[in-house]
DNA sequence: AGCACGCCGACT
DNA sequence: GTCGGCGTGCTC
């Protein structure tokens, strides 16, 4: 007797292949198994999916074998599945292609035997640690109302919380009551970057180990080993683990008990893929609490936009959104917020880096043995180099784009490709010796820092010390963390960085942070770049201070040197009041008809030339036209991307716009199908890609 | 996506 | 004479 077995294998969308394949064996298979599979002459890992209702078997076609099935593993559940296939059809991949980027690798690549060799050998007995109870603080009124909430309701909700409010602790109390509620409950606590994991998975072992034992936390991102990736999913995927600490791709573990899912800093950018299946890990957290009903907390001190406009309580005339919001405002056991001081710029003498109040206030931390933070979204030494005589400038031939100048390795360096050359003696153009720097970035910063302060000592005697933290400082593996941890001894004293620096690390000695320039942000075609540079400048400030004995003497302070010090981005921020940044910014977003008030969906497309790029969208907004007015969707004509050309391939965009998030999706669904064959009488476009929900347009 | 098959250019 | 470039087409 032979059973038909639906597979899904990692195949792309538009091969023809997309749905599941189906095979035969002579055992009934569940679904959820894993198996291996011939397809053509390879030997694949699929997952075997639900039968697909249609069982007509098509006569004359003879359906292979499956090769083999992985034994000793539990099926992935039907939860598993569905999340999976509402993640594939919501963002327009194949099942396969997102079910197979969610399993760890190894179980691709090892063969039946090795399979069964790694099952046979024995899971380490852990080592019985010693059980002594956690010191556990006793929680505010404020932690404990928010818990009492938690507890109370479904959810999810949206913890909005000031840096530093603690709601760390409310995780780590809302995680106890679930692993205590239920012996086998699993947690899942996602964070936006790798960076950040360590941090916090010190704070759930210091927790939770001691009574759990260290097995039970396991984490999950880019910097695992593959075998690690493979133990790691395992222990999650067989409920070992108790709780899964990890990036984005975490929000895809397999947790057959999942009852908890926290999603720290919820706003942040990361938490959206890039590439492959460009999802969003907040929102699929958020629907995968729902199909699970598994509680979910997203928590942060400047939510997203989205996230605050769903939490938006009732009014007289609107229903509450669908999150439920958590206030948690005191700063516990930490200084009070720094105070914000704006420096006008245009009263500034002209090419002003650093205002000389600034600096009289650099000068004084310092004078109190205190850290400073400084703050410039540009690694480099400049982010163009050029002639003085032709105008020349250090332009990336690959891309449009300028090669940034870096002084260290006297480099030119494309961001964006990566074509890297050795700074030229002369102007290549016209031969000029007098080539220079034209704007600023980290490492002059670092520079000019050390000169401006190089009359200034420490209270002791010794030297000042500068150091500088971006990507390109800490390249290397464990660099990050050396650097963190100079900075947290005492031994720096001023700070440079980018946006590195302002995310979750503490710094408790630090009491003035400096953002020298983020005026680009106030006026970017980008409608997105405000609420980014408001968060931003919100978590920096809140990098400040949070070591309360020192403040009390001395109010910490937060600066931002801007030409327009009264925009009311700054007042907002002036009055730490995220409240009234996201109203004004979400009536605009409201009169504007921009998302959370509408749904965007962006198709881009690569070609040699822009040409090629723009004719493939332009057939495929024509393609579109007829009924996409019929499903009420806007799709605007195709432009060049604002880089438009990197490392020699054009790109360009279309926009689509819709008021109905179904709608949209509905009509994505079967506008895609059309776009595969459109491809074909469009040869020369190198790929294209749709990306539901964009965070950067 | 892979991977085979297939049909044209410069080398041991 | 072959090695290898990547265009086309197929995989349950």
């Amino acid at each position: 007797m032979s059973h038909p077995i639906s597979v899904m294998v990692h195949t792309p969308a538009h091969s023809g292949l997309g749905g599941a394949l189906t095979y035969s064996s002579d055992i009934p298979v569940d679904p959820g198994a894993l198996v291996r599979v011939p397809l053509g002459s390879r030997e694949l890992l699929g997952v075997v999916w639900d039968d697909t209702t249609q069982e007509e078997h098509v006569p004359g076609i003879v359906l292979r074998p499956i090769a083999c099935v992985l034994e000793g593993l539990a099926p992935l559940s039907p939860h598993w599945r569905q999340l999976v296939q509402f993640a594939a059809h919501y963002y327009q991949r194949s099942i396969g292609e997102v079910a197979l980027a969610a399993l760890p690798n190894q179980l691709r690549e090892l063969s039946a035997e090795q399979w069964n060799r790694r099952l046979k050998r024995k899971a380490k007995v852990p080592s019985p640690s010693e059980r002594h109870t956690p010191d556990i603080p006793v929680a505010t009124q404020e932690q404990a109302q928010v818990l009492g909430q938690i507890a109370a309701h479904k959810g999810p909700f949206l913890l909005f919380g000031n840096t530093g409010s603690g709601k760390t602790e409310v995780y780590l109390r809302a995680a106890q009551d679930v692993l205590t509620g239920d012996p086998r409950a699993q947690i899942l606590v996602m964070v936006p970057e790798i960076n950040l994991t360590p941090q916090l998975e010190a704070r759930f072992r210091e927790r939770f180990a001691p009574q759990w034992g260290e097995q039970c936390l396991v984490t999950m991102h880019s910097g695992l080993t593959p075998a690690q990736r493979l133990n790691h999913w395992l222990a999650a995927h067989n409920g070992q683990a108790r709780i899964v600490l990890g990036t984005r791709m975490a929000v895809f573990a397999s947790m057959p008990q999942l009852q908890l899912i926290v999603v720290d800093e919820e706003h942040d950018p990361s938490y959206k893929q890039q590439e492959g299946a460009r999802y969003s890990a907040r929102d699929l957290a958020v629907y995968r609490g729902q199909l699970e009903h598994a509680k979910v907390i997203l928590g942060s001190a400047t939510p997203s936009l989205e996230s605050w406009h769903h939490s938006r309580p009732a009014t007289d005339t609107d229903p509450a959104g669908r999150y439920l919001r958590l206030h948690m405002p005191s700063r516990v056991g930490q200084g009070a917020l720094p105070l914000v001081r704006r420096v006008d710029m245009n009263r500034q003498p002209y090419k002003t880096v650093f205002s000389s109040h600034l600096l009289d206030a650099m000068r004084e931390r310092i004078a109190r043995n205190e850290q400073i933070l400084v703050l410039l979204n540009r690694r480099g030494y400049a982010p163009v180099l050029h002639c003085t005589d032709c105008s020349w400038k250090s332009e990336c031939p690959h891309c449009s784009a300028y090669r940034v100048f870096h002084k260290l390795d006297r480099t030119l360096r494309c961001h964006h490709c990566g074509y890297t050359q050795a700074v030229p003696r002369a102007c290549p153009s016209c031969g000029n010796q007098d080539i220079s720097p034209l704007g600023r970035g980290t490492e002059q910063l670092e520079e000019h820092l050390g000169e401006l302060l190089a009359d200034v000592r420490r209270p002791d005697g010794t030297a000042l010390r500068i150091a500088r933290i971006d990507a390109d400082s800490t390249r290397l593996k464990g660099e990050l963390e050396r650097q963190l941890a100079e900075v947290h001894s005492g031994a720096i004293d001023i700070l440079v960085g980018t946006q590195m620096i302002a995310k979750g690390h503490d710094f408790r000695r630090v009491t003035l942070v400096a953002a020298l320039n983020p005026d680009g942000a106030l006026f970017s075609s980008d409608f997105r770049a405000p609420e980014r540079l408001f968060s931003l400048l919100m978590q920096a400030a809140g990098r400040a201070g949070r070591d309360a004995s020192m403040s009390l003497a001395h109010a910490c302070e937060m600066w931002v040197q801007s030409f327009h010090p009264q925009h009311p981005l700054f007042e907002a921020l002036k009055q730490h009041d995220y409240p009234a940044f996201a109203d004004q910014q979400l009536k605009e977003r409201l009169e504007a008809n921009l998302p959370p008030f509408s749904f965007q969906a962006l198709v881009r497309a690569e070609a040699r030339s822009q040409q090629a790029a723009q004719d493939f969208l332009s057939a495929a907004r024509d393609a579109g036209t007829a009924w996409a007015d019929d499903a009420l969707v806007d799709i605007y004509p195709a432009v060049p991307m604002s880089i438009q050309r990197v490392a020699n391939i054009e790109r360009a965009q279309m926009l689509l716009e819709c008021t109905s998030r179904k709608a949209l999706q509905g009509f994505l669904s079967h506008w895609q199908a059309q776009l595969h064959t459109l491809r074909g009488h469009h040869k020369q476009v190198i790929r294209w890609a749709i990306d539901v929900d964009p965070l950067a347009i």
